[in-house]
DNA sequence: TTGATTTAGTTGCATAACTAACTATATGCC
DNA sequence: GGCATATAGTTAGTTATGCAACTAAATCAA
């Protein structure tokens, strides 16, 4: 038996990740609540664009831990919404590089702002050093379950 | 400046709990593989049902951390599936009591093993003092986000 | 060069989530 | 009793996710 056999009972919370649920529903009201009308998810293609301009979909897919529908619509609503540009690359004519548009640039500074601080909120009690500790747990549990897998 | 500040490029994994989304879809696969063909959304509701059978959706909603519009489709497709029953309460008839049924009785030992087996292959390396923690981090953040809110 | 395989992205279908608005029953106050 | 309010659940509309099947372009091999 492994040593560090879950028991019945405490599994719940862990699976359906209560967390993290409750995280982005309070930080998509904030979004609401300042006016600003993108969804989380969408917030969070943004986020990996701010980051680094002109990722393709494939790059998005791997850094959001989405699939490629999902990376399709989402990148298709943000267009719809004027905030990403699809760009077709010139050396492989499959790819589309993702590029934000100035009105995206405009919701950077405050999204990033009120996600931040929504966060430290959530962690209001924490010590930095819990917080370091749950973080590899979280990390480690992804590897071990995407070991293996491409 | 709270001591607990959140560098930024690091809250995203936490955002979007990335490692639960993981944790459901393996189980989902591994039911699957089995022949089982209920949601894990499913699961989680009967997963409350078997500990006590007889709840009522609001109950449901709390101990699920769902909405009432998503309870309700969720028992509207376990209905489909007859796993469970809608008994009205004769108390009150607003209440809707939510009873198991034989065909969701026999899933129960099995998933149940399947979900115990998945999660401690996800906890592969990690300490049972660090499984302790993170839970206290994860149920101290739900519970920072929920101060307040009824 | 042609034909098989891989890769990037899209489309269709089913399930699930949130919000808002709704119905029906129960409760509380005058 | 009667009316306002609260509670349990449903319905409708939009967005998102997962899976499977698909198209188109690129690569690799004979």
């Amino acid at each position: 038996m492994p040593n560090n056999q879950f028991k019945r009972g405490e599994l719940y919370s862990f699976i359906t990740g209560m967390a993290s649920t409750a995280l982005a529903r309070r930080l998509q009201k904030n979004f609401k609540q300042a006016g600003i009308e993108i969804t989380i998810e969408q917030w969070s293609v943004l986020y990996h664009l701010w980051k680094e301009d002109g990722l393709s979909q494939q790059d998005l897919c791997v850094r959001s831990f989405r699939d490629k529908p999902s990376i399709t619509r989402l990148v298709d609503n943000l267009e719809k919404l004027k905030l990403v540009k699809r760009v077709p690359s010139k050396n492989d004519r499959r790819i589309n590089l993702i590029y934000v548009t100035e009105a995206a640039l405009h919701l950077q500074e405050e999204t990033m702002n009120m996600a931040n601080q929504t966060l430290n909120e959530a962690l209001e009690g924490v010590s930095k050093e819990d917080i370091e500790r749950c973080k590899e747990v979280l990390q480690q549990v992804y590897d071990n379950l995407n070991q293996g897998v491409r």
